[in-house]
DNA sequence: CCCGTAAATTTCAGGCTTGAAGTTTCCCGA
DNA sequence: TCGGGAAACTTCAAGCCTGAAATTTACGGG
């Protein structure tokens, strides 16, 4: 099919990724659901929990890497959960930063200190000098291909 | 925070892992727009590509790593675009199988040849010896802590 | 001051995904 | 034979996600 053999590894690198993720996501996803969250829900959180002065709606969504339509409704069910508030921005009435409440930032690091738990559990088989391995192969990719070029 | 420094290694590496991911994923999702279909529908039909005589819908589910009941508008969207179609399994009215038509094979084959070359451009900055030992270093995880034990 | 354009966010339709509940069919032991 | 599980699949409500259109606000040249 291929007659690249380091093409076909790399094919075979990404399919081991591709699982990998998903089997991770998998569980943590029923972890968190265990803990009356969601794991977007819990990526919001860890971002704004970066930024203690609160995020704009599209930093937040460059940050996640999903779309802005996609963030809206995420920070309103975490509003409605009391654990994110929106604040205006003095000077530009179309932003909006979202930011952790107090009951937010309380439950973001109960929940990380689990999260982080749960991690080191899936992954404890990986020795120390495995994970700089991985790490430093894994530095180079994805090459952006789609990258945004510089005006002409 | 975390006083285990390995913990700490292999958080950021699930984090790197999370990204990289989903960068390859979004890539991967925009081509395949651009060719017509999307990425689950692109897992459907490779994962049947390699079952000529056709695959249960729970053998599809299960291989796939989605729920089953994802699974079923999938399969009617393929049905639907005359690319798969479900066959009746002998001897057991509640299975069906899914299986590809010659024409979702023929699509099949052009699109896993383009899906080959983007993922090779994409992780062409990493060479042989690191895609082994990115493979070697992450053949033990995730640890299955949620596997279904035998009965007791 | 006013208009055009750009930026930030929301809205929207459509599709993906899950977990749970519902159907149909099979199997097995009494 | 027949009745209770169990298995395979579908249906369903709710949430996640995208890309595109719509909305609101800002900014800068004339």
């Amino acid at each position: 099919m291929s007659g690249d053999p380091v093409a076909r590894r790399r094919l075979r690198l990404w399919l081991r990724l591709l699982r990998l993720t998903r089997e991770t996501e998998a569980e943590l996803r029923a972890r968190m659901r265990e803990a009356g969250t969601t794991l977007p829900r819990f990526d919001v959180m860890a971002a704004l929990a970066r930024a203690p002065d609160g995020m704009g709606m599209g930093e937040l969504s460059a940050s996640l890497k999903v779309s802005g339509g996609n963030v809206t409704p995420l920070v309103d069910r975490l509003e409605a959960e009391g654990l994110v508030e929106r604040v205006a921005v003095a000077g530009d009435r179309r932003r909006s930063l979202a930011r952790l409440t107090e009951a937010g930032a309380a439950r973001f690091r109960a929940l990380a200190a689990r999260h982080a738990g749960w991690i080191d559990e899936m992954f404890g088989e990986i020795g120390e000098a495995e994970v700089d391995a991985a790490l430093a192969a894994l530095a180079k990719a994805p090459k952006r291909t789609t990258a945004e070029e510089p005006a002409a």
